[in-house]
RNA sequence: CGCGGGAUGGAGCAGUUCGGUAGCUCGUCGGGCUCAUAACCCGAAGGUCGGGGGUUCAAAUCCCUCUCCCGCAA
């Protein structure tokens, strides 16, 4: 027996979650999104993920700027939720609304709570050096990510693996688990676990000085760093001259040593790096493509990267 | 009209200011050296200089225009 769900979500990591409750046949009465913004070069209008599929689906979608001035309260009642079905949205729901829905607020949060609460959980769990994370659903309280816990499930990270390519698995995971999780909700059957709050731990949204690269960290460090601002927003490097340089792939090297920055090889883009070094596979110079490390060689003509 | 960089053999780049033979570091192919090599030496192939138009005796280079790629910022 279906029962009504608002769906509220904005990027990509929540449009598995609502196509497969689309998929699973529930009862989508409304979709929220955070509203249309300028975006990329040229700064035109970008719908988000969530919003495009929505009206694939010929859903209804709204997109208020504020959740607090009665109108969305309002919007809610009228499409009689029995649940609210939150991801990713990218705002902090008032007690009312979550209050609204008889059997609450569900999240779907892509860490194993209550470590990583946040913005950019994955991200952070590879920047951190995680071997382990995962998804967590839960009945969401009014403080960021703090509610109680429902389902988790956890997957290993693996020793290479990117932020994007987690992503790609965690999403829909996240999915799957949310169809699980109101499963257990509509038989009454959902558990309900405290978190921790000692145990808890912060993925705040990436800030560009998180993605700088130090040569002095060790090579493990730089490296989860690469991993964890891959594709987005990109782990960079600056380069004497003040500019950055992008660095899409590395790895460790262990058998070189060198001076934090200083390049130590002539073919490969290999770099000192803490007690160690690291080869930078895929490189990216501002206003150009990314390239391998070789290839970035090729083209100084001589000149030496000095490495900051 | 947010700011800016770029398009040159398969890759990455110089050459464009001040028009006049297509260059560098690699890669590829062939040969040599070597116990051997990702090292070294010799040689070769491979380019509509993003597209179109214009100026000129002559355009990668100057003028106009179009397409595409990327960084920043948000």
């Amino acid at each position: 027996m279906p029962f009504n769900i608002v769906f509220m979500g904005t990027p990509d990591f929540a449009v598995p979650c609502l196509s497969r409750l689309i998929q699973a046949g529930h009862r989508v009465t409304g979709i929220f999104s955070q509203p249309d913004r300028p975006k990329g070069r040229g700064m035109h209008l970008q719908p988000p993920p969530v919003k495009e599929l929505a009206l694939e689906h010929g859903l209804p979608v709204f997109q208020p700027s504020t959740l607090r001035d009665g109108s969305a309260l309002a919007l809610l009642r009228d499409l009689e939720p029995d649940i609210i079905v939150v991801v990713a949205y990218g705002r902090i729901l008032p007690p009312e609304i979550l209050e609204l829905p008889p059997l609450g607020c569900i999240n779907v949060h892509a860490s194993l709570l209550p470590r990583l609460r946040g913005a950019a959980p994955i991200q952070w769990s590879i920047i951190r050096g995680d071997e382990v994370t995962g998804v967590t659903t839960m009945y969401m309280a009014e403080g960021l990510d703090t509610g109680d816990m429902i389902l988790k499930k956890e997957t290993p990270i693996g020793p290479e693996e990117t932020a994007g390519e987690l992503f790609e698995r965690l999403a829909p995971m996240g999915a799957e688990l949310l169809i699980q999780t109101l499963e257990a909700v509509e038989q009454g059957t959902a558990p309900r676990a405290v978190q921790d709050d000692g145990l808890a731990t912060l993925a705040p949204p990436l800030k560009k000085e998180d993605a700088r690269l130090d040569f002095t960290a060790s090579p493990a460090v730089f490296c989860n760093l690469v991993r964890g601002c891959n594709p987005a927003p990109g782990a960079f490097a600056l380069c004497d001259d003040g500019k950055p340089l992008k660095v899409h792939r590395a790895i460790p090297v262990w058998d070189r040593k060198g001076e934090p920055g200083a390049l130590l090889d002539k073919k490969r883009l290999i770099i000192g790096c803490g007690d160690g070094a690291v080869e930078l596979l895929t490189v990216q110079p501002q206003g150009k493509k990314a390239m391998e490390g070789s290839a970035f060689l090729n083209g100084l003509r001589g000149v030496l990267p000095q490495l900051v």
